[in-house]
DNA sequence: GCGGCAACTGATACATTGTATCATTTGTTG
DNA sequence: CAACAAATGATACAATGTATCAGTTGCCGC
């Protein structure tokens, strides 16, 4: 039964939505309005979205939104480390896990359009030795695994591989 | 003695782009005006460009380019594994080893625009086995990595690390 | 509370990046 | 060399992201 949750988002989402405020300010970032209702359709949603996607969704609430205000809330919530940015497909996404500075991957299924958020020890380490190996100090690690999920993939094929 | 190169560049050049047009042959793309001219441009500048920054070289050589023009040509040269594309800058490249099928790594140097090509197993493993591990069978895996070169780092700071 | 400064916003305009469509041209193949 | 598929040219447009600057808001010290 998936999308339960869907029926009293704003019960468990008005929790998530705190713990996400607390660690906004904790990351030295004001909470304002804007930044606030970004935050509220991303957790809303569930899924990524773009830019624009997101001013569709506020513009009903605050007919003053613009795509610069939206850019600088965003900016503001990366900075915090509660959302992220799908370089490959341009597009914005709450953090799973953000309690704790990460440089993780994210895989995106083509089906459905799942991002799953990963910080796999290994990953981290090979690209990490990757780039001292040829002499670069790292500041921005993009690793974006694109595929289908396992949900996605089963009803199409048996053939597993 | 770098940019040494440059002085006689249709030399090796030439030679360099007989490589890629076989390449794109064998692999089922045709070779057309259009995309002979990207090849040359990513070729004689030896660095990233956009496709708008393409499209000015190409336009004094051939005032007929458009931007559909240019994308379509880059999309082939993709297709043959002749170039890559960097989604974290928005930039097009020419692959440096294209004899051989890869996903490899990017590491790009936010100092000179340089951009490092890499197949490191150990990175190729640990993304493949995270797909495993969450179920995904991947298709395509990004992995750019950002930061600065060892030149770039040399000049600023002594502190190694 | 409140004065003042820095940060944020609103508004506008614009820059960059990427696509859709369709008539025409080109290239390949039998 | 006819015919068909692929690529191009031309035009228009869609999507994504930024610059600027005047005005407002929030925070901090008093």
């Amino acid at each position: 039964m998936p999308k339960a949750l869907k029926t009293h988002p704003t019960r468990a989402a008005q929790q998530a939505l705190e713990r996400l405020e607390a660690l906004c300010l904790e990351r030295g970032q004001r909470l304002t309005r804007q930044r606030r209702a970004v935050l509220c359709q991303l957790l809303a949603e569930g899924r990524a979205l773009s830019a624009y996607e997101l001013l569709e969704r506020l513009r009903p609430e605050d007919g003053r939104s613009t795509p610069a205000g939206v850019y600088r809330a965003l900016e503001s919530l990366m900075q915090a480390g509660v959302v992220h940015r799908l370089e490959s497909t341009r597009a914005f996404i709450l953090c799973e896990h953000p309690e704790a500075p990460h440089t993780g991957q994210l895989l995106i299924c083509r089906g459905c359009g799942q991002v799953v958020e990963a910080e796999d020890a290994r990953v981290s380490a090979a690209t990490g030795r990757l780039g001292e190996r040829l002499g670069f100090s790292l500041d921005q690690r993009v690793v974006e695994l694109t595929g289908l999920c396992g949900r996605c993939r089963a009803p199409h094929a048996a053939h597993a591989q």
